[in-house]
DNA sequence: CATGAATGAGGTTTCATTCAT
DNA sequence: AATGAATGAAACCTCATTCAT
């Protein structure tokens, strides 16, 4: 066995990887994470029941996969913005990517609102988000700090809400929400 | 001997009704309506499965009855506050109340939010609840209309969309979010 | 308690009786016996659940009931009809009559062909109908015997299949199946 | 080690549902449709609930399988009969060959008559059986139209209605019923 | 005789997961 | 790595029957 045969291997186990992992996304945002089958996401992602078993082996496993994925996404947007915000101009900046991350990623949001109020896998989902979140709000309060306000946690905890609310009537909602308009209003407000 | 009178049997049934309706509440806020088994609502309101379906034809008829009968328990804020708001004061009073509002019944705006992103009940879901908050975006919609904004319609929007981005935070943190804190600031920024 | 009151009592018992016998032969010729529940009859017989109890112990009890008053409906076209046939003419007016028995009672025999082939109840169906199917089949063989045909028996049990079957399809397609032509052609057969 | 063949699969899924549709006939000719549970065929099959639903979605489903499934076998029978009857010779050899088919497959027999009767799954019954009978009363027709009939659509129908009968009476009676000479004198009495 | 609430067994169906190959 | 048949627990729901009054 040649390393490029383990490499081919390893490319293929890859590949299938992902195209379950973006089945899953898709299913679950859809349908909830109860309400899609191993069987459907097999079907999507055209592999079969016993081969997904291969690659996650149970719906909670496959669920960590899919919400890891998704983070990873965001790992670049992370990075560029994880320096301490200063002007007003790169808050706005801030604002308007994490709405263009969350149009990008549709499904991935949605599912993300929807494990939300999920007792059942809040365990796994708050170890996969809450590091995620405290950067986030971190950053915020950094700037409210920076600005002299006299609550900079309380702010940046309510800026932080604020983006949640709008993310999720827009992705409930869809194109009957008037996201730009909103966002406009939101960045007056906050900035 | 002579059979209970009509009236003996108007009784138990709101009685059990409420019991099995309060259970439920509480069970779909908790677990999620799919997580939520029949079995353990049955078990909870200390009634049989079958008796269940005495009082709710199906799963979703009793969710429909959970969700009327929380919607019902908000009538009377409803309507103190159908007035169109004027002053800074009833807009702070406003606010103020949906948190009060939601503190009370906890379990009940769980349950919305976990519905908020479930395709396979939007239609039930819709359908009780679009009413209600369209005459809360009306009376926002309103305020900021009297006041001169520039976009009162985008400025309501948010402002709702803040509102459910804070309760949604209460009431998945819990006590770890400084709602009072937040709320305050949420007041100076929007009123 | 003056006897009156004891008949009264008694008419009462009656009259309810003969409306849940009434209300379950239809339930059962529509639905089946298993397809129609002992909840649809109460309804439709205007009498509460528990009482139906009262009138009728158990499910194949009321079945009982339903099919005894069947067959006493036909007490008085059999007992005319009880005599040894002789003539060709009283062959006819025989047959013409099983059909108008049949057409009068549409439901009971939708019910008879439903259990024939049910062994659950088969028990409970053979003992009611054996001995007035046998008083049938008796009488045609006497006929054929008269007429010095060579083998009565079959012809009888022949011309009661027939019957039998004529009736079947009248009872399921309807009027689309053209009853009279058919029990024409049948009696120049037969007689 | 290497996944089973195609061929193979296919050889499991033919003979397990061969398996499943065989013990469901012979259920359903014994307890009725609705008589016969979903957990009592898969006992009879040795096949497990779950799996039952792996070759059938619905106990409807199952049910055309069943029909379909007896139909088919009488494939050549058809065929062989499909052209015009004209010999009386031809003609007696039809009804006895009505009859053998009938004996050699009881069950799917008893099955039929059972569901004539039921409105619950007239439908699917309705769909899978006219052709199958239309084309059976067609050939009666033509014989009689042959011989000079003077009403050979009534007769044809009464002679598929006397079919049916004795069909019934056999089924039903067993072999108390004597079937061949009731079918001679039924041949006599129509050909 | 009458009511309808309550029970519990059993029915159909779904689905995560395992298994033999 | 791959297949899909097979399992079994558990879900939703129905219904004959009993019970307290």
């Amino acid at each position: 066995m040649s390393p490029r045969t383990v490499k081919q291997f390893k490319e293929i186990r890859q590949k299938t990887e992902l195209v379950i992992i973006e089945s899953a996304l898709e299913l679950f945002a859809e349908e909830g994470f109860d309400g899609a089958s191993m069987q459907s996401i097999a079907k999507k992602a055209d592999v079969s029941k016993g081969n997904l078993y291969n690659y996650f082996k149970s719906k909670n496993d496959l669920l960590s996969g899919v919400l890891n994925y998704g983070l990873n996404q965001f790992a670049d947007f992370f990075d560029a913005n994880s320096v301490k915000l200063l002007t007003e101009k790169e808050f706005e900046i801030a604002i308007a990517g994490n709405f263009e991350m969350i149009k990008s990623n549709k499904s991935f949001w949605k599912l993300y609102y929807n494990l939300f109020s999920q007792s059942k896998v809040q365990q796994i989902f708050t170890e996969i988000f809450t590091p995620f979140l405290e950067q986030f709000l971190t950053i915020f309060e950094s700037y409210y700090i920076n600005k002299g306000h006299k609550n900079p946690k309380a702010t940046a905890l309510l800026l932080g809400s604020a983006l949640d609310g709008v993310s999720l009537g827009y992705l409930m909602m869809g194109d009957t929400y008037p996201l730009q308009e909103v966002v406009d209003q939101l960045i007056e407000k906050f900035k």
